[in-house]
RNA sequence: GGUGAGAUGGGUGAGUGGCUGAAACCACCAGUUUGCUAAACUGACGUACGGGCAACUGUACCGAGGGUUCGAAUCCCUCUCUCACCGCCA
């Protein structure tokens, strides 16, 4: 959530800039603001009363101590009448805290100046395409026919276990799975990424962290007995890793990679998005994580983004980044690139990676913080992004590269599966 | 699942009603000394929200929430979590 001093000191600012991500916030930052000098006045009466009684009780002590039984019992008098009132100045205290944090927690975050208008998908700006259109000819087929052909995946299977949105890895299928996972971890590493197992069930207080709740709690799977939720990116895990944790700012960059099962409900959407391998409920994703400065944040997007740029081109696909408009980032965002490959016999760009700055905004309900170099606390940056999410990579491997011997494998993922073609 | 013990500052750990926002030790930071490093010595050393131009200062926080009391880390209640032993088990 946004930071009180952030909307305090440029309330104008950050009205217009709610305004870009369609969010008409003029009267609840209005509204902020006055709960917040209304919780400030509370604060200042309620601190003079209580330093008063402190004051007392302390002389009381001292009295008793040396004897004198009246005074002291005239001291307690008086205090008994201070206290009502503060019952109700304390009351007053709460009541805006927690109002101030439902309204904060309904706020946006800011798009960053470099996030272009929009609305829609539409007005989303291309940045960069690479890689080469595979030309298929005729008879390509959908990655759902080719992983029944060669028998790698099996959807009807997982309805008859799980249900739909769970498929079975088979065979060659299988193994290409593992092939990614230690593809993505290994290059991740190799990057400078430290490999990090989180558990895939959180508590309440790790989705609040990151924002997942309270708001978007349909999206994750919950298990009601334990109340625990079944991650829907590591991001959550790794994320509240930090969560209230101050920093050295010696230590920043943190960079942390994770593979994890990503666990999704998504209701909703239906026919040929689906399709296949294109949403799931259960699927594989390798995530990176930074922790930052505000200073270098900016400089560690850009480096997430050519990062994720060389998986992609190792895996010889073609594929393009976007610039999401205001319009199209997720409610804690700052900025996001997200990447596509194009899936050549269904014909459509599939989105694989999202890497995103969110600012200070996660940090703020994580109480994420360094300590400055003149040893004050500060909220940190956060910054995510897919590296990558394993299902539309499958697909869009089984159809560029199908041909009529079978399905090659990219040279630099051979050595992760062990075979080069599937057929 | 059963039984018992516990939760205090970055760490270890003292503290059973006022002199404790919290001893002591370790770590960290600044300085002195010293060819360098180390050692030794001196000092600083929690977080949040307020007030003040500032020096500085108020309040709250000893797992969480309630209660008793003029006054609670300390007493009472509820919850959460951790550890140990037993049982079961990958």
């Amino acid at each position: 959530m946004l930071t009180l001093k952030q909307i305090n000191d440029n309330k104008d600012e950050v009205i217009r800039k709610l305004a870009r991500k369609k969010f008409d916030g003029k009267a609840i930052i209005e509204q902020v603001i006055d709960l917040n000098n209304k919780r400030k006045n509370t604060q200042v009466v309620l601190d003079t009363n209580l330093a008063e009684l402190n004051a007392i009780s302390k002389t009381i002590g001292q009295l008793m101590q040396s004897g004198k039984k009246e005074e002291a019992e005239a001291a307690r008098a008086k205090v008994a009448e201070m206290k009502e009132g503060n019952k109700q100045l304390e009351a007053e205290m709460k009541q805006a805290e927690e109002q101030l944090n439902v309204l904060l927690c309904t706020i946006p975050n800011l798009p960053c100046d470099m996030v272009p208008d929009g609305c829609t998908p539409e007005d989303n700006k291309i940045e960069k395409t690479g890689g080469v259109m595979p030309d298929l000819g005729k008879n390509a087929l959908p990655h759902w026919e080719l992983a029944k052909k060669y028998d790698l995946i099996d959807f009807e299977l997982g309805v008859k276990i799980s249900g739909a949105g769970f498929p079975v890895y088979k065979g060659k299928g299988a193994r290409l799975q593992r092939a990614l996972i230690n593809f993505f971890l290994d290059n991740a590493r190799e990057a400078g990424y430290l490999e990090i197992q989180p558990p895939y069930v959180v508590n309440a207080a790790s989705g609040y962290g990151t924002g997942q709740l309270p708001d978007k709690e349909g999206q994750m799977y919950h298990a009601t007995q334990d109340d625990l939720y079944l991650i829907p990116t590591a991001e959550v895990p790794v994320t509240n890793i930090y969560r209230d944790v101050i920093l050295d700012k010696k230590d920043l960059p943190i960079m942390n990679t994770a593979y994890s099962a990503c666990f999704r409900r998504e209701a909703g959407s239906y026919g040929k998005d689906v399709r296949g391998l294109n949403r799931l409920h259960q699927f594989d994703k390798v995530e990176i994580v930074r922790i930052d400065t505000p200073e270098h944040s900016y400089e560690s997007l850009t480096e997430m983004v050519n990062y994720v740029q060389t998986l992609v081109e190792k895996l010889e696909l073609p594929w393009r980044i976007l610039r999401l408009c205001c319009g199209d980032m997720s409610f804690t965002s700052a900025i996001t690139f997200d990447f596509e490959v194009f899936s050549a016999a269904q014909q459509r760009w599939l989105e694989v990676s999202s890497v995103s700055n969110f600012e200070s905004y996660q940090a703020n309900r994580l109480k994420c913080r360094y300590r400055t170099d003149d040893k004050k606390t500060e909220l940190c940056h956060t910054l995510n992004g897919s590296a990558l999410a394993l299902p539309r990579i499958v697909a869009a491997l089984l159809e560029n590269n199908q041909t009529p011997e079978g399905i090659k494998i990219p040279k630099a993922l051979i050595p992760y599966t062990g075979f080069e073609i599937i057929n």
